[in-house]
DNA sequence: ATCCGTAATATGATATTATTACATATTCGA
DNA sequence: TCGAATATGTAATAATATCATATTACGGAT
């Protein structure tokens, strides 16, 4: 089920100086300093909120990181064991969840899948944006959005605690060179 | 309207469907005129739109109806196979993605569960509102948060086939009588 | 009416995703 | 350093979903 095995092609560094906030899925960027930053932003939660990342989690979170897309937890755990992690189900589902409760990752329920959080600091409801030809998952924050979800609910006395918004359709690069290969 | 009355072997017992029992969505209302006008709604479509409900098709909606709850697939396959359908899982499925694709019943991916819709005529994604004491799910019309949202997307160059926004919460039932059992 | 093509169904098997239970090891703090 | 809490490993199993194939029902054209 997962695709093809290639790494993503490290697109063409551009200026780093000017540091994009987070870049969607789908407009080429520097996919090595945008998982880096994910990954700055996981160990500044390490020192200053006391998290505990551990070598699954944080392998855990690398192999979120190398794609802009979501991973079964399965294929989470064959990655796992082929390093040397456990191979039981549990051992990806915990190392997930973990990463999930602590904001740096999603599940993607449309998908039964997880993908690594790319807006860390944004807190809050994001939209995901699931391209239905390449599979890659796009994070939009959507804090406006869910405001206003939450204020819709109590107009009917319902309280909301936890909130996602999935979209699934086309992404640019797929709508683009429709038939052709697919995205990066 | 029951179909033929073999008894077949029950491979498939499971547990959603016999916990709490059935109570409208939050706010005290007639359920049978509720479901009555779905079910209206969907010979409606039969007559004009050239919907087929087929037996099956007809008594997994009518399943669905009973209760402001999601079931999972199973749950509405053994229901299924009491009434003399087929009991394996493709039975069910079949059927309950025929109704989620004419807009009758709806997918609720963060309960691995589907619903009848209670908004009949509303085209567009509406919102679930999820309780957690319960189970029970409401349905919100939201159409200007849709278009929010596709509006959002389409300024990243998303286009948006489809949309789901769940909310996973408290009811105001559950949350008045909290402590207490769950909804009536 | 009868034939034909399409859609719908039944069924058995299989694939995928997720949880429970329990044993062992590691880390943290008193 | 001990004990408690937290993490990890493993086995077994549950719950959800799809595949593959054969058969049957249905509508339209001859």
């Amino acid at each position: 089920m997962t695709p093809p095995d290639t790494t993503p092609p490290d697109r063409t560094r551009r200026n780093r100086a000017d540091e994009p906030p987070s870049q969607p899925a789908f407009v080429e960027h520097d996919h090595h300093a945008c998982s880096g930053r994910a990954l700055e932003h996981a160990e500044r939660m390490v020192r200053e909120a006391g998290l505990r990342l551990t070598p699954v989690r944080r392998r855990t979170l690398e192999i979120l990181l190398e794609e802009h897309r979501a991973l079964g937890a399965y294929d989470v755990l064959a990655r796992l064991a082929e390093d040397g992690f456990g191979n039981q189900p549990p051992v990806a589902y915990r190392a997930l969840d973990y990463l999930v409760e602590k904001g740096l990752a999603h599940r993607i329920r449309r998908l039964n899948a997880f993908a690594a959080c790319m807006a860390p600091g944004h807190e809050g409801a994001p939209v995901f944006l699931i391209c239905g030809e390449c599979g890659c998952v796009a994070e939009l924050p959507a804090e406006d959005i869910a405001g206003r979800l939450a204020a819709a609910a109590g107009g009917v006395g319902f309280s909301v605690e936890r909130l996602s918004i999935e979209a699934k359709g086309t992404c640019p690069s797929c709508r683009d060179n429709a038939g052709g290969r697919t995205c990066p």
